[in-house]
DNA sequence: TTAGGGTTAG
């Protein structure tokens, strides 16, 4: 049950400003705020508060005093580095000391580059000029030790003047401090405090405190906060809906930003940004792609942040046309020294397939941000190119870069893809011991595959034995899969039986359970899994693929017969069957014959439909059948779903599970994926 | 007309 606690006063009674209090009441269970309830705002509620400048403060000669409105200019255009150096050069001068319209702008400059010392020397200057008591600067220094990560000086600020307590933007600047250095709860608590002295809360107050509702824990008290915003109005301001928006998919409802999203009447860049942002971080790449191409349609010019997002989701789609676009427009616009655009960029042409592309991306990049060699190494890793993988970590090492979580699981993993057991070895113990990383559960899935793959099961075992961490699924099912190589049965049932207490629902470890029994000719093995299957209700979902066209990636299913171009299909099936079987048969007399004719595509062809095709090789045990040109006169969509039935039989398509079905009456497509 | 806030990569 939850305890109902009124966190303040009752809303009859009157504080010491005179003002009526505001009560707000939050709703405790297990010590945790789970909502909060707020009680209505006068009528005479004022979005935003004018703060009474002290006379002495307003004289012209602060206000236009050269030095001033140069250091003004130049913090409002982000040069930070240039306006502390005019304001050095202010105080050299000796001609005219700091003022309260100077220290403002040098604090926020301080704060923007994370210059903690040079703050406090600051602080020093404002008490020697007897400027701590002006609004402006009080504020500024509060912002400053926040952005400083010195939260407790700022309250001490906070306390020791009689004068923040009487102002709305010293609460808002002290709020969002505690938001921003994770002190959710104390933004919260003078969150309450401040309508309990009766000061207004406006759009600003909210912009700190609805950020910290970071998780699904926060869901509730940020729907109320939701709720609190609409009934005052608050929600016309840009900023407050984006922020909002942002909330609800760091709080795992992509649903509720998509709603609020569309009821926006007006959306800025950030707006888009952030919604395609949340569908990328949230694996929904197709909604992406979807709202990139409204965007384009509406005439609206992505920035590098929409465009980062675009390029991730390709990435994930392996929807390489699009990504080609974007790099073009990305080659012809002013965002081409953006670093973040880059690391996308490689990432993207790393995992469509070109890494050639990813790599001169990488070269010629001035600066490589931890990022940029993460992409890169991961790119090698990929396409089972483990010792130049090797290779650029260790050069990456070289040059000073220090790494972190990531990047050792982009190189254990292409040390396994690579068969460089020994390597991955080697780097697993120098991530605990010269970068004292602690290695999580990813890290142990590659280790496990490892081992696994190198036929050291025992030790791939005993690793799981003695994690520190609860091994998941994932680990588990990586000591599946080197058990199905290896022909273990007996680990393998034990690994299952793990794997399916994390994911019962998973097919693919049934099948593959199902798979072993059947080489080794274990009937009733087989019948027992089947059983269990047919118990928890789990039945094998229809082979399907995925194609790009016209920008979009479309999902196909198998099995059909009723088309009027039936009869001609499977005639040219038939002949692709055969060319799959003459393929499988150079693979053990002529292997390097059936690769060269793979890479450079081979196919069939009929009057009215042709298609050929070629292999990558993604490094991870499998290929994927890449089909490179595809021409049909009339209606494809048939052809393309018996295509399929061939091709998933001899390979692996990447798994499409969460793209669209195939809709377009496509009659010709060139670059499938 | 000077303070307080929102979106990016592996």
């Amino acid at each position: 049950m939850a305890e109902e606690t009124t966190a303040e006063g009752d809303e009859s009674t009157t504080n010491a400003t005179g003002k009526p209090s505001s009560p707000v009441v939050g709703f405790f269970y297990q010590q945790k705020i789970i909502g909060f309830v707020f009680s209505p705002i006068p009528s005479n509620f004022h979005r935003r508060e004018r703060v009474g400048t002290p006379k002495s403060y307003t004289n012209a000669a602060s206000s236009t005093n050269p030095w001033n409105t140069q250091l003004r200019d130049l913090a409002k255009q982000g040069h930070y580095h240039q306006a502390l150096h005019l304001y050095r050069s202010l105080l050299r001068s000796g001609s005219s000391p700091p003022t309260a319209f100077t220290f403002p702008f040098a604090l926020k400059s301080c704060a923007a580059l994370y210059l903690p010392l040079s703050g406090q020397q600051l602080h020093s200057h404002v008490v020697k000029t007897g400027c701590q008591s002006d609004p402006f600067v009080l504020t500024a220094l509060i912002s400053m030790y926040c952005k400083c990560r010195s939260v407790e000086n700022a309250r001490k600020l906070f306390d020791e003047s009689p004068l923040s307590r009487t102002l709305t933007v010293c609460y808002n600047a002290l709020i969002a401090g505690y938001t921003y250095n994770s002190g959710f709860l104390d933004a919260i608590t003078l969150f309450c405090r401040m309508r309990e002295v009766g000061l207004w809360v406006n759009d600003v107050t909210m912009l700190g405190l609805v950020p910290g509702c970071t998780g699904p824990m926060h869901m509730c008290f940020g729907m109320s906060v939701h709720g609190f915003i609409v009934k005052y109005g608050l929600d016309t301001d840009l900023a407050v809906a984006n922020c909002l928006l942002t909330m609800y998919v760091r709080c795992g409802s992509i649903e509720l930003a998509r709603n609020l999203f569309d009821d926006m009447p007006e959306k800025g860049m950030i707006t888009w940004n952030a919604m395609i942002s949340g569908y990328a971080q949230n694996g929904f790449a197709t909604q992406v792609l979807e709202l990139y191409h409204e965007m384009e349609s509406l005439g609206i010019c992505p920035d590098p942040v929409a465009l980062v997002g675009v390029l991730s989701s390709c990435a994930n789609l392996g929807a390489r046309k699009v990504g080609l676009k974007v790099e073009q427009q990305t080659e012809s616009s002013r965002f081409g020294f953006n670093v973040f655009l880059k690391n996308a960029l490689i990432n993207m042409n790393a995992r469509c397939g070109n890494l050639a592309r990813a790599r001169s991306i990488f070269d010629e990049m001035p600066e490589k941000t931890l990022v940029s060699w993460t992409a890169i190494i991961g790119g090698y890793g990929m396409h089972g190119q483990g010792e130049i993988a090797v290779e650029l970590f260790d050069k990456m090492i070289k040059t000073g870069i220090k790494p972190d979580g990531a990047v050792f699981v982009s190189i254990l993993s292409a040390c396994s893809h690579a068969g460089l057991t020994g390597k991955g070895l080697g780097y697993f113990t120098l991530m605990e011991r010269n970068y004292g990383l602690q290695a999580g559960l990813e890290h142990y899935s590659c280790m496990v595959d490892l081992l696994g793959r190198a036929g050291r099961l025992a030790e791939a075992h005993g690793l799981i034995e003695s994690m520190p961490v609860e091994p998941d699924g994932v680990v588990w099912g990586a000591l599946l899969g080197a058990c199905k190589i290896h022909g273990n049965i007996e680990l393998a049932e034990l690994a299952f039986n793990r794997v399916i207490a994390f994911e019962p629902w998973n097919i693919g470890f049934y099948v593959l359970m199902s798979n072993m029994y059947t080489e080794a000719k274990d009937t009733e093995g087989v019948r027992r899994v089947r059983v269990m299957m047919r118990e928890r209700k789990l039945k094998k979902d229809p082979g399907c693929s995925y194609v790009e066209y016209k920008g979009r990636t479309h999902l196909f299913m198998v099995g059909d017969r009723s088309h009027p171009q039936t009869e001609e299909m499977y005639r040219m099936l038939d002949r692709l069957e055969g060319l799959v079987k003459e393929l499988d048969g150079y693979e053990k007399t002529d292997p390097e014959r059936r690769n060269e004719e793979l890479v450079n595509g081979v196919g069939v062809h009929s009057e009215r439909l042709a298609i050929s095709f070629g292999l990558l090789n993604t490094g991870l045990g499998m290929e994927i059948l890449v089909i490179k040109n595809l021409r049909i006169c009339g209606d494809c969509h048939l052809f393309i779903k018996l295509v399929s039935k061939v091709v998933d039989r001899r390979f692996v398509v990447r798994d499409a599970t969460r793209f669209h079905h195939f809709k377009d009456g496509a009659c010709s497509c060139n670059d499938f994926w």
